[in-house]
DNA sequence: ACTCACGGGACGCCCCGTTAGT
DNA sequence: ACTAACGGGGCGTCCCGTGAGT
């Protein structure tokens, strides 16, 4: 089914124009024209890779989660100390590489649309139980380690650091936080944490 | 003189348009006709109102900024009490208030739209700066009245916090925390100030 | 009753405006709020000299109208020469003074103008039908004088050169005559009729 | 190769569109919008084969140009008699026809805006060259026949003739004419030069 | 008498998603 | 599979004539 293949390359490769478009002038950009443009692709390739208009935002939502999740397992792969686990993926779930600010305005643009449209709000709360659930483990995994402290509660913790994460996307968006500034507030953050 | 109108009232009761809008539809509904239909006024008065159409989306976030202020300014009046200006400031500037769905949603539109237009971000950074100074200040007082623990870097714990509450503002709006967590999860977040 | 004369003169200002607007960017531009600017006068004043808005631009064809009479009855003045007397009543009637460009455009405006909307046509008829009188009234009085050779249709003839000035008026518009030009075309078209 | 369309069909239809509202409502009405209706095409279609709206009017007169040569040059097709040609043309460039009271209309219509806009008196100067030397022409062809008299300068009859039938023109739109008295005028007119 | 503000209609333009015809 | 052409909705803008309020 070689078809098949193709068709999935494809869009993600649509999937890519339009990010880049979202990145660069917003959700609203991201029309069949341009993108189809951007992705150097005939219009109707892009109506044919996604049928409906919707699907294609849909699938770059999808596509984006995917990225940054892989970007996140590659760098904590083969780690098992917690300290290392848990700062590799705040700093990742933070998009604040020096190479995601794209990303960053991309994810931001999806959250202020996922605030009007149903659908991705909902895409975006499943990633958001995922990043919890992650960084619940990472907790506990320290904890039998014997890196993190006992006698906290782990989720309560994941959530607010969650939400540091979160913060500082924002931040890195807006331009009020460099890379570094990042690395820095989150070690600061996870500082309790530790024995 | 003719016809005698309180600009700033017409602007003002624009802005709420804006915001009304951009609320239930995202910053690209908030069109001239739109806004003027919202605030029941014709076009023309909501062009002489914002000669520049970009204004008018400037205004309403200044609008908001200011609204939120205000709130904050008249929920903290007459406390001296270090904890309780923390605690309730963070709470506003998490926009977690039941009825404040919508000036969060609408927050997040500007945020993303300031990924994508170099001068909101700028109007954004400058409320950063400002929201971050004052928990600064609180915490800063809150070690003159012993409140907070000595010892500790004001600007990175006020940094950290503001990353928090920030982050929060998102959880709102995507639906994965309510109120009431917001206020559980900012006291857990403050509670290592705490002497 | 000063106030009436206020009133007129106040009429014919605002009609020179209206001419001024005509002969740089056509009738159209001969609005309310441009005569008003280009007079030096209120917008109101404007109306309560012409309250119906197509009475401007019937007014400033009747000064229009008015003002080249006038300027042509002051040339002929005293000249008992038919020669002299047709000669500058044809020059004067193409509008081709090296100060007329404004006038012949104007003109030319109220005739396209009168193409369309009837009660124009009127006036620029029955102005028609003055000037052709007056045309033969002078050649039959070169006639009587002599200076012109007897034995021709008064009537055709001065049909004819009326058709040449108007002509005229046009190529100076365009401009492909100079005054010069204009000259020398309308000797050589009274030539034939000189004893 | 997508649905075809012959673009130079559809810019003539566009064109006796414009041509039509201009006869009818002056040039002003000649709007995209009025355009399309009247052409019984979409708006988008008349963007698409007038980019930029002045280039509509613009090829509008060129059609008009076209259309009233062609009209000549099938009328004198044929003729060799300097007589024939003469008045043919003559008359064809009156617009004195009892079907060209539009064309006279519009004619004006254009000539009175080429007073506002340089690039239209260009093409009408460009025109009206072209009508002189063909009458140039067939006046000197006529002297070489015979039918005309020497002795004359033919570049001055030319341009007498086409300042009649410039005026006879006007006489036509504002209605002191009929097609009858112009070809008696016309006739008169060139009586002079027969031998 | 004057002026600001008004409501609104129409303008040119842009560009969307879709279709029809290779 | 591709794309030119389509119909059209909606954008911001302009500016008109009118009227309410000094």
């Amino acid at each position: 089914m070689p078809r098949q293949i193709d068709h999935e390359a494809r869009r993600s490769q649509i999937a890519e124009a339009v990010c880049a478009l979202i990145a660069e002038r917003g959700v609203e950009a991201a029309t069949l024209r341009e993108v189809a443009a951007r992705a150097e692709v005939s219009m109707g390739a892009v109506q044919r890779a996604f049928p409906k208009d919707g699907g294609m935002l849909r699938f770059a939502l999808d596509h984006l989660i995917a990225e940054v999740e892989q970007r996140g397992t590659e760098r904590i792969a083969g780690s098992s100390s917690a300290r290392v686990l848990l700062t590799v993926t705040l700093q990742e779930m933070a998009l604040a590489g020096t190479d995601q600010g794209a990303q960053a305005r991309v994810w931001l643009a999806f959250l202020a649309h996922a605030g009007v449209r149903q659908e991705f709000a909902a895409v975006l709360r499943e990633h958001h139980a995922k990043a919890l659930d992650l960084l619940v483990w990472i907790i506990d995994h320290g904890r039998r380690t014997g890196e993190i402290r006992a006698g906290l509660n782990s989720r309560l913790e994941a959530r607010t650091l969650h939400a540091v994460v979160d913060g500082l996307t924002q931040q890195v968006v807006i331009g009020t936080v460099t890379a570094e500034d990042v690395h820095q507030l989150l070690d600061h953050a996870v500082k309790p944490l530790w024995t």
